[in-house]
DNA sequence: TGCGCCCATAACCTTCGCTTATTGCCTTTG
DNA sequence: CAAAGGCAATAAGCGAAGGTTATGGGCGCA
């Protein structure tokens, strides 16, 4: 069973004869009706009776019509799907991202990048940033935004930004009065950060604390730093975590930068062992004119 | 595009290989190799990338395969119910019938032939006359069960039953306390029934009455029995049509035996032009039943 | 460096789907 | 009643699709 068998049996049930259906067709009446012998040969039965000259559906076919035409009709709808793909009228972005970056750059990005490409499709995913690597490597994203370089033979990484360290308590905090946060504010509190085994970043701060003459005791530590957030609400410690994220936003939350600086880097990587998506390049635009808009509206405030 | 296409492509998906897709497939690699490129050149754009040796899917085909893969199960479905057509484990069975019969015999027919042929598919055109002798002549129809035979060149009927002509009033219509109605209590009545033209009845209905000295004057002509009910409950007239149906069943009306007695005949008819359908038998065994079981109530209340 | 894996190509064959020309059956019509 | 017209089937032939086996080349890995 082929597509053109469906498509034949279906025009000479609509057309009520072979000749009608050539004819709707495009083809010869010989072509319609050697199909439609092939078609009934392959099934095993007849699909029409020939009474009179005349061809009259049997029972089988009139049980097999409605699912055929059926069919027919999203193989059409396919076909449309791939002469749309060809005419670049749709296109999709596969984006792994780790959540720090969702919840802040994306929806900007996003928003800039399908003001200009409203017909592409994305399916982001948000995940862990192991996870996140793993799915680059195996080619399930086209590309990774996270907040430490992917390390991996194929992954060419690009640094995007900067982001400094800061320290994020409630409110009402003593140390939300101070204008910057040292390791020695933070020595006799609960910390909440990444672990030090956290790839770059975790001895990155146990170096500077130790350099500070204070010992960086994590007291509950992140995977991700938007898990921070109901913690310190909830008046269990400050956290020092990455500015990338709006801390401000979020109710009865400050944050203050961290000195001495300490930066991460936002950085976009692709596998060079994938093809790049068409719509790698314009997304990076998209992405790198979000930064420079937040940029400028900082130093003109 | 092809239903062969879609299948290789779809296993090069899923198998990750063109080797793997081939063994999947139990065909040799070249055979999918050069398919693969058919497809791609058709459509006009690459579907897989080939990175290093190996295939690596592109945009466009995570953009087709979701659709790609649901069209496919969709052919396998049909070609599924294809097969199971072949092996006779679903039939159809194509009844035309006029109206009263549809209100009165036939559920009980199909209860009984359902109960033995589960997995037969009924299509039921109810319709006039007229129209149902069309049908079966054109072969819409396996059969057509009728109140009067259908006259035809090839078609072939079988009188399953005699039904006398009844009359029908509201329960508080004077005739309603006789037994039995002749034609001299209906003399000054407007007259609900068949016209002179309607084949076989009409004329002899006709006939009684001009032997009882009584002139037949329709007053209101019917194309269909149950066309009455409204007409009668609305104190229109008492009609005088087949007693097949269940009059009593409705709302305010009564119904009396017609005498004499005039019989009009339940036949069931085939076109002798094409095969019979295999399940026509079991049906005419059911509805034959039925009308056993019905007579039997009848003598034995 | 050699082996194994994977994809592409070559040469060849069969089947499928199409064409035009023609035949035969059936219905319609003058 | 015979001629005309409509419809399906068949014949002969052609190009493309899809299959085979054999072979070659690129790449990763021991």
């Amino acid at each position: 069973m082929n597509a053109r068998q469906l498509e034949i049996f279906r025009a000479i049930m609509r057309d009520g004869s072979v000749t009608a259906a050539a004819n709707s067709l495009a083809v010869s009446q010989p072509a319609v009706s050697k199909v439609l012998h092939h078609f009934e040969s392959q099934l095993g039965y007849q699909l029409f009776e020939r009474i009179s000259g005349r061809l009259v559906p049997t029972m089988e076919a009139h049980l097999l019509y409605d699912d055929a035409d059926r069919v027919f009709r999203e193989i059409e709808a396919l076909k449309n799907l791939a002469r749309t793909i060809a005419e670049r009228k749709v296109g999709l972005l596969r984006i792994g991202a780790s959540a720090p970056v969702t919840y802040s750059l994306l929806a900007g990005a996003l928003l800039k990048f399908r003001a200009e490409h409203p017909q592409v499709k994305v399916h982001l995913h948000t995940l862990p940033k192991a996870d996140v690597e793993e799915q680059l490597l195996i080619g399930e994203i086209d590309f990774a935004l996270t907040l430490s370089t992917i390390q991996a033979p194929t992954v060419r990484s690009e640094i995007l930004a900067p982001v400094p360290m800061m320290a994020v308590m409630r409110h009402d905090d003593p140390l939300a009065d101070k204008t910057e946060i040292t390791p020695h504010d933070l020595a006799d509190r609960p910390l909440i950060s990444y672990g030090s085994t956290t790839a770059d970043i975790g001895p990155e701060l146990d170096n500077v604390f130790e350099q500070s003459g204070v010992k960086r005791d994590v007291s509950i530590q992140l995977s991700s730093s938007l898990g921070a957030i109901p913690l310190v609400s909830g008046g269990l410690g400050v956290a020092l975590v990455d500015g990338l994220v709006k801390w401000g936003n979020f109710e009865g939350l400050v944050a203050r930068p961290f000195s001495p600086t300490v930066l991460m880097d936002i950085s976009i990587s692709t596998n060079s062992a994938r093809p790049v998506t068409r719509f790698f390049r314009p997304f990076l635009k998209s992405i790198k004119d979000l930064l420079n808009d937040e940029e400028t509206a900082q130093v003109q405030p």
